[in-house]
RNA sequence: GCGAUCGUAGCUCAAUUGGUUAGAGCGCCGGUUUGUGGUACCGGAGGUUGCGGGUUCAAUCCCCGUCGAUCGCCCCA
């Protein structure tokens, strides 16, 4: 019978092993301690949803939901999407569970999403993310104790000195209208030095100009009118209030006029945590408010702030994580004691002693396993012990050895 | 969707301007030590050089295609 070739992973799919888990882990873990410090409960929401959950809170026009996202009919006929973010699914879950009766609702969660790209760094097609999402709070506070948070387990992280919080305003709806039309203006007026790609942008997503990459594009960029002089009053006492309650949390921010959001519902804070780590991938952490998502889902006006930050980009840069090891390995050598082995390993774990046996090899091998899984003890177990209803207790480090009744090995590694 | 670079053992990499049997380290298995690790020594297994085609007496090497990876562009909810 001839042999099938073994399917591939999936582009854009990880599988993840020792170090690379182990880092995944601890930010994961990091985030979940932290959140629990700021009183945000776990929420957990379905990895799809309709189609029309992702692509209403997109706006339907972007090829951002025609080409980017995981679509596809189920058996019924329906469309499904895997989900290329959380905070259109908490919303709808916000809506349709009622949830509206826990307003001001501070949830977290993190897992997988999913999103059509060529992959690259920090960039999959299957990736993780972090989530924190404030939904029914239309007061400045919430935003920076959402910063507060994101800034904290940077910090817990051990990366915050190499990124930096970027922020800005997008000021309310009245704002944020008036300063779009100036831009538009401002780049009609130079339609014929800005690059084939913004010219695309000129007329699909005007604000997208300001962050082009493009040489030729610079000079217009950073010439265009700043929002500055277009915030309303009320626009410009929330921006003042998020700023100051940073400043007085001891949270150190970076305005950045140019930082903007694709879409309308947006309104007010923007920010990036960036580093420049990560080649072209530089945003590490990301969020604003978005008073006006819930509403396109069909839900009353909810004023709602939150985040998600990258799994896979946080793990690059962290510091790599102690590795994980078990305190007791235990040796069995023979037939005859693997009854005395199995007791002794689940005695052991039973009293919360991590340890872990080696089933295969000769001796030398087995101790070179124990040894290797850093392992403090060694329980050393052969015909002799057995015969004793004894094991042979070995200190890894100090290469000291002497024999344990089976019922006080417990006791005997708790020292 | 576009561009650039790269695909050799499980992993990291060699292999002269195209030349005979494709090598090393690590890892794995066995042994030196039939019950003792971190070192050391000896031996062994493991390859359709991503895949398909072409040029050539001869291709890991040159050409085309394809798949995949990486980095960037676009996009970034």
């Amino acid at each position: 019978m001839s042999r099938i070739e073994t399917p591939r992973p999936i582009r854009g799919t990880q599988d993840m092993l020792g170090e690379q888990a182990l880092r995944f882990g601890h930010v994961v873990q990091t985030f979940d301690r932290v959140r629990r410090l700021y009183g945000f409960g776990r929420v957990e929401v379905p990895v799809f949803e309709p189609t029309a959950v992702f692509a209403r809170s997109l706006g339907e026009t972007t090829d951002v939901v025609s080409k980017e996202m995981y679509s596809f009919e189920d058996r019924g006929g329906d469309s499904v999407t895997l989900r290329p973010e959380f905070t259109a699914g908490i919303a709808r879950a916000y809506l349709t569970e009622g949830w509206q009766q826990h307003a001001p609702l501070k949830v977290a969660t993190h897992g997988p999403l999913f999103r059509y790209e060529r992959p690259q760094k920090g960039r999959y097609r299957q990736f993780h993310q972090l989530d924190a999402e404030v939904i029914g709070a239309a007061e400045p506070q919430a935003d920076v104790e959402l910063l507060c948070m994101a800034d904290q387990l940077l910090r817990e992280l051990g990366v915050a000195d190499g990124v930096t919080l970027t922020l800005n305003t997008l000021g309310d709806g009245e704002t944020r209208e008036a300063w779009r039309a100036a831009l538009v203006a401002h780049f009609e007026k130079h339609r014929g030095e800005l690059s084939e790609d913004s010219l695309d942008r000129l007329a699909k997503n005007p604000l997208r100009i300001l962050d082009s990459k493009d040489p030729r594009d610079r000079p217009i960029a950073d010439a265009a009118p700043e929002i500055d002089d277009y915030l309303s009053a009320e626009a410009g006492a929330f921006f003042a209030a998020v700023t100051k309650g940073l400043d007085a949390a001891g949270v150190a921010w970076t305005r950045n006029a140019r930082l903007v959001r694709g879409l309308d519902y947006y309104r007010h804070t923007a920010f990036e945590f960036v580093t420049d780590r990560l080649g072209a991938q530089g945003t590490v952490l990301g969020g604003g408010r978005y008073d006006g998502l819930i509403e396109t889902l069909g839900g009353p006006v909810t004023p709602a702030v939150g985040w998600a930050a990258g799994i896979e980009r946080l793990a690059m840069l962290i510091d790599l994580p102690a590795p994980e090891r078990i305190e007791v390995a235990v040796v069995p050598m023979g037939e005859g004691a693997q009854a005395l082995a199995a007791r002794a390993l689940a005695d052991l774990r039973r009293a919360g002693i991590a340890a872990d046996m080696a089933y295969k090899g000769n001796m030398k091998r087995r101790m070179q396993k124990a040894d290797a899984s850093g392992a403090r003890y060694a329980v050393i177990i052969g015909d002799d012990e057995v015969a004793r209803g004894e094991v042979s207790l070995k200190d890894m480090a100090a290469q000291t050895q002497g024999p344990v009744a089976i019922d006080a090995l417990v006791a005997a590694i708790r020292g």
